[in-house]
RNA sequence: GGAGAGAUACCCAAGUUGGCUGAAGGGGACGGUUUGCUAAACCGUUAGUAGGAGCAAUCCUAGCGAGGGUUCGAAUCCCUCUCUCUCCGCCA
């Protein structure tokens, strides 16, 4: 969410930042509501003192046993104006916060501007694509040969976009679980979080992904539930509504989770194989810190999710994306994107956001620098480390051999009970 | 799911014949006096926050779990909801 007063004092900053987005700004909209609600404060306001005012005397009169109805009938009047204004009030700032609510991030200046992927920015890349002496194979092929990934049965149980891994599909799954998050806990030092995956509303709308993607997620009933669409949404929402210490920041937090996506406006896409599932796990890291170094710790958490591809041995690049291609919440955003053999091209396996203090107003996450300072919005900062479908199938895919069997990366070998090879 | 109890400031806690109580009293924290140093004792300070007006000092509004209602006036009365605790049932 952005900040109103930046809107009021600073609107053609604000109007210049969502053009690049390609977004058309409610900006004049919005201050004249603005406007609007802070001059019908004024009024109702000296109301509701005038009420207090006089309410006190008629107790002093009442006590005094001296006759009050005069003054009583008075207020009658004042209560009917101020009951008035207050619902006029209300409108107005349902108004002004659903509109709020519904414009995104403002890019940060060295995001490329652009429309969509095409105008994203190779920064750099990091391994050389294997050549291979024989056509590679997807990974769904590979994984149904192998018996490893089962998508019948996965659509009979559940329906398209949901997959059942066997034996050591399965295996090499919760390796890259365990693999991840024990990097990222050990080297890294980030903290585990283990949170629900199903979480409230309040936490939907902190993170951005209410009011306006409701489509795009999965509504559990009874009760109102989401299931999570990444675990960014339930780890930084734990500090919603709280004030954080300075000395506690920078917060490193890396979570498993599964992840549940209704992939409404993907029909067709990427329909075959592990790429685009409604189910998939992922291991998260989230941070929140000062915004003073909102950037250097952005920098730093790219380097750690990096840090997987390069121990795991798979070719990537960094991408940082343009104004049109980023995230609704992000104001900037590193994608990494793995190489894929059989697509030929390298596919997003992360996406490493800075949400500035965009996240941070809408779920009210703020530090002290002081103990008697005002409290300011922290950053907030995600980044997959990383999505574990697409790495089982990046691995898949470039690990496989002639025969069709997979060669296991040697660090996950520990992970995997020493077994080196998926036939 | 059934029965009951509760939610008040950093913590504990008083406050239901509605009216100088936005909140007694403790504790803690901070400051001070005393002290060779500690401790004790004593004195003082201690809602935070959000919003609005103002150049500013400052003032105003909201706020006793959340949201409504009654009333000139609500922590206090009424309704709805959420969460916590205890007992029973069920369950991994």
């Amino acid at each position: 969410m952005l900040d109103i007063k930046l809107i009021r004092t600073n609107p053609d900053q604000v109007r210049a930042g969502l053009a690049k987005r390609g977004v058309e700004a409610l900006v004049d909209e919005l201050l004249q509501l603005d406007q609007e609600r802070r001059d019908q404060l004024t009024m109702v306001e000296n109301l509701k003192n005038k009420r207090n005012v006089v309410s006190k005397e008629v107790g002093r009169l009442k006590a005094a046993k001296v006759e009050a109805t005069n003054l009583i009938n008075e207020m009658k009047i004042v209560n009917d104006q101020i009951k008035k204004l207050d619902g006029e009030i209300k409108e107005i700032e349902e108004k002004i916060s659903s509109m709020l609510f519904s414009i995104p991030n403002l890019p940060q200046e060295d995001v490329p501007v652009g429309k969509d992927e095409k105008e994203n920015k190779e920064i750099r890349r990091w391994g050389e694509p294997r050549k291979f002496s024989f056509d590679p194979k997807p990974h769904w092929e590979l994984g149904e040969n192998l018996e490893v990934l089962d998508f019948d049965r996965g659509a009979k149980l559940s329906g398209a976009r949901f997959t059942v891994l066997k034996g050591l599909g399965a295996r090499l799954e919760r390796a890259l679980v365990n693999f991840m998050l024990d990097l990222h806990i050990n080297k890294h030092g980030y903290t585990e979080i283990f949170p629900p995956f199903l979480v409230n509303r309040d936490c939907m709308v902190g993170t951005g992904q209410l009011p306006k993607f409701e489509e795009d997620m999965f509504k559990v009933n009874p009760g109102e539930y989401f299931l999570v669409p990444t675990a960014e949404v339930p780890v930084t929402n734990l500090h919603r509504e709280e004030i954080l210490e300075l000395e506690s920041l920078p917060k490193k937090y890396v979570a498993y989770t599964a992840c549940f996506r209704a992939e409404a406006g993907s029909a067709g896409r990427d329909t075959r194989g592990l790429i685009r599932q409604h189910q998939f796990n992922k291991v998260e890291l989230v941070k929140l810190t000062t915004p003073e170094n909102s950037y250097q710790e952005h920098g730093a958490l790219v380097h750690d999710a990096e840090k997987v591809l390069q121990l795991l041995g798979l070719p990537y690049r960094v991408v940082l994306l343009s104004s049109g291609d980023m995230g609704f919440s992000a104001s900037k955003c590193y994608d990494l994107e793995v190489w894929l053999p059989s697509f030929g091209v390298y596919r997003e396996i992360s996406s490493c956001s800075n949400f500035e203090d965009f996240q941070a107003r809408r779920a009210n996450i703020r530090f002290r620098r002081e103990p008697d300072a005002k409290p300011e919005f922290v950053h907030t900062l995600n980044g997959s480390g990383l999505a574990i479908g697409r790495t089982v199938a990046a691995i898949m895919e470039n690990y496989q051999e002639k025969d069709g069997t997979i060669m296991i990366p040697e660090v996950l070998i520990p992970y995997m009970g020493s077994i080196k090879v998926i036939k």
